[in-house]
RNA sequence: GGCCUCGUGGCGGAGUGGUUACGCAGCGGACUGCAAAUCCGUGCACCCCGGUUCGAUUCCGGGCGAGGCCUCCA
């Protein structure tokens, strides 16, 4: 299986060779944490999470190392604790363990190592400290900074010119950087907030260093795969390439990928705006994480996708159809079956996610039209087995459709349906019909068939 | 202003220099007591203007429109 990737460094599509097959590295900025994930966070986390599984199965589980972050030092999270009264770690490990509660729903599989910040200051000062014997960062009073006159490569990712930028640089006042575009490395220890000892005095690491250095401490001077948001590509992951490739001389990424943004009525979703839709939003208000997932995915992940409840009802009954596909082969033998060809390659050019869920389409018209069992636990294999890749398809067939009922409900509708199906053998069609629209009136819907009745949430 | 991306049917959304995916919704048929589910069939599209070409939705140029980055941001 060959994998292309598009990479933001060239803007194009190409084939993707790890430079070593048996150890597969990829990094992907993770999450502040200092409140709850909102979707267009989780859409990079479900993206990348999506290629690690292809990568997991072209190279070998055991032979991919995915790290994902998560900053628990920011000024956004000094404010929140400072806000409520209490320590830091209160508020990081809060919403470290939020962040994973939530990206699982959407399936998503636990990274390999997801280092936290305040793990690797360590590693963060020998980096700023190798920069600035490599004279290419310098102190001051309010910290040491990053010289970007000082970097001939800086630019490269985002395809800006310096010049460009100086234009568009804000003039900040109190700052005794040298440069508007030379960023921070180190904030210098300020009243009431945490900070760590440093040859260059005490304080904090600027944001952009983190993943510098966690990068090089869990995988390596140059990975094969960075990924993130789009919003990243400048400033922060054009500052990663001049801090890593200016203190380790070699390329930070081979490739750089990057997600499109969520939007909202067309405008990007973000917390500075205000228009975000958490997940946890989505989950309480019934919607199935799995569809939640499909909707992510429902569009090229480099193209920008608009938020909304419908987006959300076709992605639900996109999935309807395939787990109605596998109920009606619920009882087919157990086989073995890889993902089809024809699904994995759609995923491998590029995750095109839109002609894999054609694929998957595919898979269910052929479980509903199988006849023979042998046919029958072909098509449920496959499709469990694509499935399995997307990371979809992994509930009870039966429980996706019941899902919003708890036992007692269940149990009631059990005992209506049971009455309907008395009717009906009595062929008191009125009362039949009566029965299915107090049923429908419960939200569900009821499906007769030579065997009998059952029954599903309407759609 | 600079840099970048995009403009496909009622909706979502791939793809292609010539035969027009896929899902949702619609319509017709089969099935059903009637439905639902399912299957089969079917209607509806490639922003505008030039250029290249035998032929462009697909390539090139221009225009119009939308979005992202340039400040924290997935």
């Amino acid at each position: 299986m060959e994998i292309a990737l598009t990479n933001t460094l060239t803007r194009r599509k190409e084939p993707f060779v790890p430079a070593d097959p048996k150890r597969v590295t990829m990094y992907v900025c993770g999450s502040t944490v200092y409140n709850h994930p909102h979707i267009g966070n989780a859409r990079p986390a479900v993206v990348f999470d999506l290629l690690f599984r292809l990568l997991r199965r072209g190279y070998g589980e055991g032979s991919v190392l995915y790290a994902s972050n998560y900053t628990d030092i920011d000024d956004k999270i000094i404010k929140a604790a400072a806000a409520e009264g209490v320590a830091i770690d209160v508020i990081t490990n809060k919403f470290a363990r939020i962040y994973r509660e939530d990206m699982s729903a959407l399936g998503v599989l636990t990274p390999t190592s997801e280092p936290r910040a305040t793990q690797h200051v360590g590693d963060m000062i020998a980096l700023i400290s190798k920069l600035i014997d490599e004279n290419v960062a310098y102190v001051v009073p309010s910290g040491v900074y990053f010289s970007v006159a000082a970097d001939a490569d800086y630019g490269k990712l985002s395809r800006r010119a310096q010049e460009d930028m100086q234009a568009g640089a804000r003039v900040e006042g109190e700052d005794d950087k040298r440069h508007p575009s030379d960023f921070a490395l180190w904030k210098a220890s300020r009243p009431g907030e945490p900070s760590w000892e440093a040859p260059f005095g005490a304080g904090r690491p600027g944001w952009h260093i983190e993943c510098s250095a966690m990068i090089a401490a869990q995988l390596g001077d140059t990975i094969d795969i960075h990924g993130g948001g789009l919003d990243l590509i400048f400033p922060h992951h054009e500052n990663e390439i001049a801090q890593s490739e200016c203190a380790n001389h070699a390329p930070l990424a081979r490739f750089w990928l990057h997600n499109g943004m969520l939007t909202m009525d067309r405008e990007k979703m973000s917390k500075s705006i205000g228009n975000i839709v958490t997940v946890r939003e989505l989950l309480d208000a019934g919607w199935q994480g799995e569809a939640i997932r499909w909707a992510l995915l429902s569009g090229h992940y480099r193209a920008p996708l608009d938020w909304s409840d419908d987006l959300l009802r076709q992605a639900q009954a996109s999935l309807d159809r395939l787990y109605g596909a596998l109920l009606r082969v619920k009882d087919a033998p157990a086989a073995e079956a890889a993902a089809p060809a024809a699904f994995v390659e759609a995923l491998a050019d590029d995750l095109n996610t839109p002609a894999a869920i054609a694929e998957l389409s595919a898979l269910a018209t052929a479980a509903n039209v199988a006849k023979k069992p042998a046919e029958q636990a072909k098509a449920k294999a496959e499709l469990l087995a694509a499935g399995a890749l997307f990371g979809v398809l992994q509930d009870d067939p039966e429980h996706w459709f019941r899902a919003s009922f708890g036992a007692e409900a269940a149990a009631e509708v059990d005992a209506l349906v049971a009455e309907r199906v008395a009717a009906r053998v009595a062929k008191d069609w009125v009362e039949a019909d009566r029965l299915r629209d107090v049923l429908a009136g419960k939200g569900v819907e009821v499906m007769d068939g030579p065997s009998g009745s059952t029954w599903r949430r309407r759609g």
